[in-house]
DNA sequence: GATTGTAGTGAACGGATGAGCAGTAAAAAA
DNA sequence: TTTTTTACTGCTCATCCGTTCACTACAATC
């Protein structure tokens, strides 16, 4: 193999490493696991595991991928392609939903309709799903008609959460206030009534506490 | 909880399945790898791999996992609720701009203190940048205290537009409406004046137009 | 009442898999 | 020149892991 003279960099890349590097990171884009040694030596022709574990070695040692001991498919990609500022995906694409049925505890995925990029800092834990506002009952909250709702899923809320609830097939966006054997759903503009649902016959549900909101202008 | 009859759809998952389901997508967010089938066994103190099996097939036959025969770990998530590939970079990372410098046209590094990962679909053409907002004075607009706004640089704008206005050393988001010789910058709240400058003799130039907004709640 | 789906126990089979040792060869670096 | 790094072959070992069979139990549906 003829090397050219390079600058050395401690970073740097053998032509061999870049390709089984390269390999990996094709293999978990599109099959979504990394590949194991003996499926790394069977695409390059490496007979023994050994040899594809010391190319290994070498990219752990440059910092391009860790491995977890004794895992199968334990290699974790650590730096990523072509400019990504070296971060952790900054964002999370989150899913954004058209209905929501009735009953499901999940989101269903035929209600899907597409997702938005959203900024990590802009995400608490747990699953969150966006929702088009429909109206301008939660106008003085700054809430208006044609934002996009960023909601984390939850079946209960506390008192004063602005949060996405289900009444039948109709989703809406509202303040929550508990009452007994009832909840007021309490609209942030005087041009609305409060929605008032007998939580032992209705078919009410709260979907996820708002925590978020995007709007194009 | 209570579940309210429920219309019996294929896709419905029981408490288990949800379980097992959330722990395989918590286990490729947190270690980049799927669990094996006695990983998720030894978390739900499940002895036999045939228990989780059992599981594992009620997840694939309702669509939520694919499943990848006699390949260690080869559980593919299906439906995803956070997820990341299938379409090139959704976003754009805008940066988040500290102080606007006084008669700079262009955005001064030593100015920018972040960047926020942005849906493209909520983008326009041109440069964009993101302002943290101070005050309520644009609280009708729903712009409110702690709002990032997303602007397109640019150095005129029309009658009514939302600007980022810059006055000396201070940055302003108000409505832009111009006068002979004047400006008039309209707050969206009762409680503020409007501000006047006269572009003649004023320290005064348009950042950029409003055209998102992005709130954490 | 019979069937189907769910949720397991328990045991066993065989291939998959990571780790490790001994040794070779060539290129690059010190 | 000597040493280190890279890139392997070939082999062994213990364990990991998916698959499968037999069987139990419960709930809901038909």
């Amino acid at each position: 193999m003829v090397m050219v003279r390079k600058a050395h960099h401690i970073k740097e890349l053998t032509k061999r490493q870049k390709e089984v590097l390269d390999f990996i990171r094709e293999m978990v884009e599109s099959r979504g696991l990394p590949p194991t040694i003996r499926e790394i030596g069977e695409k390059f022709k490496i007979a023994s595991t050994n040899g594809v574990r010391a190319i290994l070695t070498a990219l752990g040692k440059k910092g391009y991928i860790r491995r977890q001991p004794l895992v199968s498919r334990g290699i974790e990609l650590v730096k990523k392609t072509t400019f990504d500022f070296g971060q952790r995906r900054a964002y999370v694409a989150v899913p954004l939903v058209g209905k929501i049925a009735a009953g499901l505890p999940t989101l269903a995925v035929e209600n899907i309709e597409g997702s938005i990029a959203v900024d990590k800092s802009f995400l608490p834990g747990g699953d969150v799903f966006s929702l088009r506002v429909v109206g301008d009952s939660m106008k003085d909250s700054g809430i208006f008609d044609g934002d996009y709702v960023l909601a984390r899923m939850q079946s209960t809320a506390e008192k004063g959460d602005i949060v996405v609830a289900v009444i039948g097939e109709e989703a809406t966006v509202k303040t929550y206030i508990p009452q007994k054997n009832r909840v007021r759903l309490e609209p942030a503009n005087p041009a609305f009534q409060p929605i008032v649902v007998d939580t032992r016959f209705s078919d009410f549900r709260i979907a996820g506490k708002v925590i978020g909101l995007l709007r194009r202008m």
